[in-house]
DNA sequence: CAGTATCCCAACGGATACTG
DNA sequence: CAGTATCCGTTGGGATACTG
């Protein structure tokens, strides 16, 4: 057959692109997910939508601008989706798209990495200081 | 037994830390690992120590400066080794702790996630400035 | 080769004030 | 409530020059 599967297509894509090249697109979205507020906010999601002032009040001293300004970015790219009820006072919902869900795994295990990791950190850094 | 395992005494810890939270540490370590530079030195890591000019070579475009600075920070956090061998010119190379090698698939995949993914992020972001 | 030290500009990102 | 706009200090990070 001449037909290509999804899965294939992605695997190609994989091939193709390559983060270690200065000029590579992924260079640019790889920047987008490193991102300590993208991380927070995709690891928020994982049980389903949240409001705004929900997000805002998890995501302890994310200031208003940063978090409206990562919310856009990752709406952008795809990862999830912003719906607005037309009531008073507003009231909008953010939700990850199925491209977020395929995402979400990836970013909490890095926020659980560290907070299961946070005293070996502490401990090396402690090594690290005593010998400088 | 009074005894605790390794892997109980991590699992406190992701009980006791709390990235949502601003003041708890776990925020700023979550700061150096989203970061790009970061992921791309420890993804590169993962085959085996490199020197400096190996990574320097391997992840293209990023300067003198900024590797360096990533490289002591990981190290301090100790998710990697230097190890300076005097001769001349001085070679210095860079291995993954066994902490570094448990960090690694985690970089890894947020990697290969923006390569495997990227064709689906354009079309996104296509729809989206499409209608704006 | 590996690294330090400056210089310097652009961006990041918080604080505050204002709008539908 | 959700968001925009502005101001403004801090940091990020490249370029360049110099050292063991």
């Amino acid at each position: 057959m001449a037909t290509t599967t999804a899965g294939q297509r992605r695997e190609q894509a994989r091939r193709d692109y390559d983060a270690y090249l200065a000029g590579c697109p992924t260079r640019e979205l790889l920047s987008t997910l490193t991102d300590k507020w993208a991380a927070l906010v995709i690891a928020a999601l994982a049980g389903g939508p949240q409001r705004h002032s929900e997000l805002a009040r998890r995501i302890a001293g994310v200031s208003q601008k940063m978090l409206t300004q990562t919310l856009r970015t990752l709406e952008r790219d795809g990862v999830l989706t912003r719906t607005v009820t037309a009531s008073v006072p507003t009231r909008v919902d953010y939700e990850l798209t199925p491209l977020g869900h395929d995402l979400n795994p990836v970013m909490v295990s890095i926020k659980t990495w560290a907070e299961t990791n946070m005293d070996r950190v502490f401990q090396a850094r402690a090594r690290y200081d005593a010998r400088s």
